[in-house]
DNA sequence: ATATTTTGAATGATCATTCAGCAAGTATGT
DNA sequence: ACATACTTGCTGAATGATCATTCAAAATAT
């Protein structure tokens, strides 16, 4: 079976490497030929990223992701043991980023409710989570969740602990000043409005960052009118 | 070319037929050898849609939409050219069947703008549109959006128009009770949070259309005060 | 020397597309 | 009526392209 004697694996071993990889000149590593295994892992994350945004969860290939990261085809199998785990640890780990990047703008918030709140609206649409890149990257998942458990528990996971807090405060700026709502519902509607904001920017069209962050302060004005102004939280 | 002299083709001609199309009985035309060619693409399209909330996107094959609809292999490269004809066409389909749904419900309505806001929100969460199904289907194209220009096009011709009703309507509010927004703004907050909700409908989770309705009413009566109520438009 | 990482050609699976032929319908002639 | 040719919808096996995966050999590190 396959006789497979090399004879020809020689020859072109002419390095043509210097592609593409437009970006990082390194930390330490990255380009020798060691880097540490989670390094590198890293690097074929952060290609598979740029190809779910640059063209789609569908059209996104084992090859286009080596090519990316500037390494050889087979790197991915040797790497994560299949194209499934790399496009789940992909999600993984902008899940983690996600949840890490709210968790941190909630902590370091004045504890007052208002300013938690007003701090987990502007965290969402920070320079750092709001890529265009990511938002694609995010919605080419979002398109596949539906038939793909994992990627519904991931996504899901995700959502879980943030809308809970959403509830939370919702729930201790009605009980401050007697807002007519459940908790549960506004949390609900605050939540969609701002991943129906990434949508839209993700889509294109002239919409910003800046303008889809003023529309979701809109809202919060609108709804906690003795909490909220379009300058921040009162108080 | 392709030098392809008969000789073999002869044989097999068994008809092992009697296989799938577990379904219709039939309005009129559907199973007989003839049926109208727009008759069978509708079949197509609706067994893409099919296909697509319950293969997602990148799963979505010919021959499981062939199968879907209990007819043979090429039947799709013979009504619509190519796969993605088809895909344009259910894409297509889609706009259209949403467009002429919250037309009709904006025309119909009170011509009050609270009452065709309210209609036009009330259209959205309608059994007719919003479906698992549907939604699903949607969701499966969005995640596909960014990176073809065709779809981009199709979503995006629904939005527009869509969209600048929404701003009118909000105008003619702030005109008659002097709210504090710009209406761009405010539309753009309601359709995100519309998107959002069909999104985490899809998502699955406890959701229900009643409950993503609701949250919509509530943002429509924080934002609106003197023109909503939770039971309805005032006046 | 041994172990680890990387390469890239070969393999095999999946799938869109093609197309020769079949069958149902229609038209025309007798 | 029946036979004939012609049109059109449909079928399903064959074709070829794309791509994930494998793995022997090569490069590099320890």
């Amino acid at each position: 079976m396959s006789l497979r004697l090399g004879l020809k694996g020689r020859s072109m071993a002419l390095k043509v490497k210097a592609a593409s990889a437009a970006s990082e000149p390194a930390d330490a590593d990255r380009r020798g030929r060691k880097a540490s295994k989670e390094t590198r892992r890293q690097q074929l994350v952060e290609a598979t990223i740029d190809s779910l945004a640059k063209r789609g969860y569908a059209e996104t290939t084992l090859a286009d992701v080596a090519d990316g990261a500037g390494l050889s085809r087979g790197i991915v199998n040797f790497h994560f043991e299949s194209k499934e785990n790399l496009l789940i640890a992909t999600l993984q780990f902008m899940a983690d980023e996600y949840a890490t990047h709210w968790s941190a703008a909630y902590d370091k918030a004045d504890p007052a409710a208002a300013s938690r709140l007003w701090a987990l609206v502007a965290a969402d649409f920070d320079r750092k989570i709001c890529t265009k890149r990511k938002l694609a990257a995010w919605c080419a998942f979002w398109g596949e969740a539906k038939s793909r458990p994992t990627y519904q528990a991931l996504c899901g996971a995700r959502d879980v602990k943030y809308q809970e807090t959403f509830v939370s405060l919702c729930a201790e700026l009605k009980a401050e000043a007697g807002y007519g709502y459940e908790p549960e519902t506004m949390a609900l509607a605050l939540c969609a409005m701002m991943e129906g904001l990434w949508l839209r920017l993700m889509m294109g069209d002239g919409l910003t960052r800046e303008k889809a962050h003023v529309a979701a302060i809109q809202h919060l004005v609108s709804a906690f009118p003795k909490h909220m102004t379009y300058e921040g939280p009162k108080k």
